[in-house]
This record gives C-alpha cells, structure tokens and sequence, in this order.
DNA sequence: GATCTGACCTGCG
DNA sequence: CCGCAGGCCAGAT
C-alpha cells in the first residue's frame, strides 16, 4: 500500500537558497522542480501523463511549461525520473530529444508496452494517467493543508474527459 | 538584478 | 477547422 509515510510533496514555500546550496545535491528538497519529479515518479508502468497534468495537479495550471523545463534538469536527479513518461497533451513525444537519442524515448515507451507511432503514442486517451484524478485525493489534502482556510477552490467544471 | 528562454496549454480570430 | 499569440513561472545568462 505504499507506506511512504514521508512528506511526499512539500508546500514548495521557501523556493530558491539564496545561499547558493543546490537543491538537488541535498537529495529531497521543496523546489518546485522536486515535486514535478515526485509526480512523475508516481507514473504507473506502462502508462503516461502530460506537462500539463502534472501542472494542474501541483495547483499551477498555466505553468506546464515549468514542468517540462523541470524534466530538462531532471538527469541531475541520481533517484532517476521516468522523464519518458511524460508527453505534451497530444501524446507526441516533444522531449525525445532531451534523451540523449531521437529514439531513446520512444524505446522506452515500447519497452512498457506503449506503442509509438511516428512520435505519437498510440491509444493516448486509454493509457494516460491523470495524477489529478488518481492522487487528488490523498494528496490534494497536503496542499489544501497549506492554506488550511481557503479551501474556497474553484470548482474544476471544465473536465478534459476527452 | 533585469531580461530571455523554455520537453506547454488554452483561447481567440 | 486551422493558425497564432498570450500566459504561466522558474532557471539561465
């Protein structure tokens, strides 16, 4: 039942040591970055999720952008992130480049069993994996725990159910 | 310390 | 229906 019991996501509040101490050589830390790698680490096998997703799980929806920007530094993390299971929300793979290969995500991929066709993952609606729809209820507490009295939060009416 | 960029997403024309 | 421009936030220069 994974009893990772530890603090998994973090409130991220003191983003930034101006003391000039890199956050990743400490191991975990409350970066945004981490939590990005957090999310992406939770990807089942054999399924995928988008920059986007992971955006709006970690409560900033427009910054999809940040969570690709946090994969491109995801290789100093030693723990390893499952960086190919992270595609754009057309089920293209935009960062096979950042694999050190053209080809080394897409191999990834179908070494799950996920099929690949010219950089688009096939059956994308079937094996997409919503961290906002699996996780959020257990985890969406930790953040609403940080504000503790605004849980006034917009209600999501706008379901991307495909 | 200001400016630009970026593995994106959504909305408008 | 397709194309484009804006927005988002944090790292890098």
């Amino acid at each position: 039942m994974t009893g990772k019991g530890r603090g998994f996501i973090s409130t991220g509040r003191d983003r930034g040591r101006k003391d000039g101490a890199p956050e990743y050589e400490s191991g975990r830390s409350d970066s945004f970055f981490q939590k990005v790698y957090e999310v992406a680490r939770l990807v089942p096998y054999g399924r995928v999720t988008s920059y986007g997703a992971i955006a709006e799980f970690l409560g900033t929806r427009g910054s999809a952008r940040m969570v690709g920007w946090a994969m491109n530094s995801s290789h100093t993390e030693a723990a390893g992130v499952p960086a190919h299971r992270v595609v754009n929300r057309k089920g293209v793979l935009t960062g096979k480049n950042h694999f050190g290969g053209p080809h080394v995500m897409q191999q990834l991929l179908e070494s799950e069993g996920i099929k690949v066709n010219h950089d688009l993952i096939d059956r994308f609606d079937e094996i997409f994996w919503d961290p906002v729809k699996e996780l959020q209820p257990e985890v969406f507490i930790r953040f609403k725990d940080k504000d503790a009295g605004s849980t006034a939060r917009k209600p999501k009416s706008k379901l991307k159910n495909h």
